[in-house]
RNA sequence: GCCUCGGUGGCUUAGAGGUAUAGCGCAUCCUUGGUAAGGAUGAGGUCGAGGGUUCAAUUCCCUCCCGGGGCUCCA
């Protein structure tokens, strides 16, 4: 049996690998999943059946649609090329989650077509069939002229609707077809190719996620869950949400577009800090700083040709007679560059990166979260061409490693994310032993997605998953060994032999887009807040570092003396407010130092300092220390970090509210 | 994108076919205060936008925008 599904560019035949297909079962489908579909019969042909009133119109919502043509050779065995065709619908039924099933003849899929007679016995056995596995089922009659629209999940694609509208006007049938992708890419990939899922141990042991014992791996248990069996989520709202509005870090810009965020004064403080951090540690590898632009050709030929291999999922726009798309990530600019580029094997590994502000990605509106699915973020993005596999496994090995350290710099350390290690079966054969240190690492159970075929542009790729409170897993780092893009884009080193070689690439991300790390941050801030730890940001990262809270006015003088003296982000609560209100503002914005000065304090020489860090709920830990102290204290703590000045006015009666 | 729930001063929110409640914040004043909210007074609202039904709509209906959750997706 052929089964014909459409992907972006054009129809394509292809087999499935599930031993059901035999040459001698053409019968002829072609399968959209479509949120509607509706016909509308028009004239009868001299083969239609007969119907009553009620099937000359027909709508069905949410269904897979499943054009069919029984052809010549189908005959012979009608009974079994309706089992098979079944078969098929149910597989398909099951990837893209419906019980609906539109039936609809259509004779343009095939030159050869069967009798009348046996196509409409072939689609009632269909249908009978398909009703026994208690789908619910439609069917567009036989043998009439119909009108259908339909319209399939997600984006417009153009070449798709041409190939349909010309079907549909061969044989004078009107086709209005509104938005379509038919067969996502997702599906289009697990057709090729199956994803195997295994838990791989320390030990080397790959073990079957069911029968895994999840016992101190409660995270790991989760994780697995979100991926392959996609587990619900409770009704709750993400706890992150209401904190970058209540810290005045980010919030929602309703005058752009959805996932467009506006960033506040700390929270541009905050990525800026980021940002700069993981540039720099990308900079200690060896990394080059570029800037590439944000907008491309749609029709330049080679990145028309990485385009058309993935869904539509970027912003176009119009610019004189140019059509530009928004880049999704920073490989565009650098390939681009490389390509012009004169690289001799002696400059190998070469690395470049970029701070992309912004990347797009016109994700679908409801999946945009807060901090956490965005479509314009802000993500380092490093590419290393390596000479050969052996020096792109040390590489990887490498960024494996700095990706861990950034990440616990920043404050999420290995209990707050879990690896998932995807490779093609081929790569795994020949690289047992490297796989199995990637585990050894981080010393504790990953998840791995094994490929029999490579689908994806890369043959390994790791990327650590947070796990949010309600489950959620959201990658922050990765690396990927990417086969297929030097050759896209003609990128080559000389060799010392003389000869051009096709490098190979490692994509980078050292710490996931900066946005997600702060959606990271606060959601684990929450979840140590709920667990009875006092919530709060690394030091090097917190907006005010040290705040003074003078106890009355005449104290003001003196606590100004003091800030000029501390050298970190230090601020004054100049307010006219009582000392605690004073207290427990600095408390909910997660000051890590605070200090009150007084008469006591005018008088002599400590300062009276409330540490975070070591306070409990309700238990602030007041300890005395001198101003070079603190001072000390805090330089420790921020020691090879960068440091940005206090981005809003140092007394807090001149500052305005955000939120 | 689809399904679903929601949108009331800057924020959180009560309410109802007759233009509206409270707290926080803001302003002014009193209090000059020592570790998680001192007191008083006051200003501030086209009740998300547009259309419809009605004598009358913020309330009921439709469309749109924005947000939460689910589905789908995540190069």
């Amino acid at each position: 049996m052929l089964i014909k599904r459409l992907n972006q560019q054009n129809r394509q035949n292809f087999k499935l690998d599930s031993g059901v297909g035999h040459e001698s079962d053409k019968m002829q489908i072609l399968l959209i999943h479509s949120d509607y579909i509706e016909y509308e019969t028009k004239k009868s042909t001299p083969v239609a059946e007969k119907i009553g009133d009620e099937l000359k119109k027909g709508r069905m919502e949410e269904a897979l649609t499943v054009f069919i043509a029984v052809e010549k050779t189908d005959e012979e065995n009608i009974e079994h090329c309706a089992k098979q065709t079944v078969h098929e619908i149910k597989k398909v039924t099951e990837q893209v989650k419906t019980n609906r099933i539109m039936l609809y003849p259509y004779a343009h899929l095939s030159s050869s077509l069967s009798s009348p007679k046996a196509a409409v016995e072939a689609l009632k056995k269909i249908e009978e069939l398909l009703r026994e596995a208690s789908f619910e089922v439609k069917r567009a009659p036989f043998g009439w002229y119909k009108s259908f629209t339909i319209k399939c999940k997600g984006h417009p694609l153009s070449e798709l609707s041409r190939t349909i509208r010309e079907g549909g006007e061969k044989c004078g049938t009107p086709v209005k077809v509104e938005k379509e992708e038919v067969v996502s890419e997702a599906l289009k990939s697990e057709a090729k190719a199956t994803s195997y899922w295994h838990i791989l141990t320390p030990d080397g042991e790959l073990l079957n996620p069911d029968g895994f014992n999840f016992t101190g791996h409660e995270k790991l248990k989760k994780f697995v869950n979100y991926e392959i069996h996609k587990s619900r989520a409770v009704d709750k709202i993400p706890p992150h949400v209401e904190l970058m509005r209540r810290l005045e870090l980010a919030d929602y810009e309703p005058g752009s577009d959805p996932g467009n965020m506006r960033f506040y004064p700390k929270g541009r403080l905050m990525k800026s800090l980021l940002e700069n951090y993981v540039l720099e540690e990308a900079a200690k590898k060896g990394a080059m700083e570029v800037e590439t632009p944000l907008m491309y050709d749609m029709n330049h030929p080679t990145l028309k040709k990485y385009l058309d291999r993935f869904p539509a999922r970027q912003y176009s726009i119009e610019a004189d007679k140019k059509m530009l798309f928004l880049r999704f990530a920073a490989c565009f600019g650098q390939f681009l560059m490389n390509h012009d580029m004169t690289i001799s094997y002696r400059n190998l590994p070469l690395k470049m990166v970029e701070l992309t502000r912004y990347s797009f990605r016109k994700e679908q509106s409801g999946e945009l979260v807060g901090l956490r699915r965005l479509r314009a973020f802000t993500m380092p993005d490093m590419h290393t061409l390596c000479r050969d596999t052996e020096a792109a496994k040390s590489q990887f090995f490498e960024q494996y490693n700095m990706c861990i350290n950034v990440l616990s710099k920043i404050g999420l350390d290995l209990s707050d994310y879990e690896v998932a290690i995807r490779f093609t079966r081929d790569f795994y054969e020949e690289n047992k032993d490297f796989i199995v240190g990637l585990v050894k690492t981080v010393n504790k159970p990953v998840l791995i997605e094994l490929w029999d075929q490579r689908f994806f542009y890369f043959v390994l790729k790791f990327e650590f998953n947070f796990v949010d409170a309600m489950d959620k897993a959201s990658a922050l780092s990765t690396v990927q060994i990417d086969v297929e893009n030097a050759d896209r884009y003609g990128i080559k080193y000389i060799d010392s032999d003389g000869k051009e070689n096709r490098p190979l690439i490692l994509h980078c991300s050292p710490s996931g887009a900066i946005e997600r790390c702060i959606y990271a941050l606060l959601e684990k801030a929450n979840m140590n807040s709920e667990k009875g730890i006092v919530p709060m940001f690394p030091v090097w990262l917190s907006p005010t570092q040290v705040r003074i809270i003078p106890v009355a006015e005449k104290h003001i003088d003196y606590a100004e003396k003091v800030a000029s003296e501390m050298d970190c982000r230090v601020d004054i609560d100049d307010r006219e407010e009582t000392v605690g209100k004073k207290i427990r503002d600095a408390g909910k914005e997660w000051i890590p130092y605070v200090a009150v000065v007084g008469d006591e304090e005018v008088n002599g020489d400590d300062l009276t300092v409330t540490v975070r860090a070591e306070s409990l709920p309700n238990k602030p830990a007041n300890i005395k220390m001198k101003v070079s102290e603190l001072n000390e204290r805090i330089s420790c703590e921020v020691l090879g970090f960068p440091f940005k000045r206090n981005p809003l006015a140092m007394k807090l009666s001149a500052r305005p509210r955000f939120v």
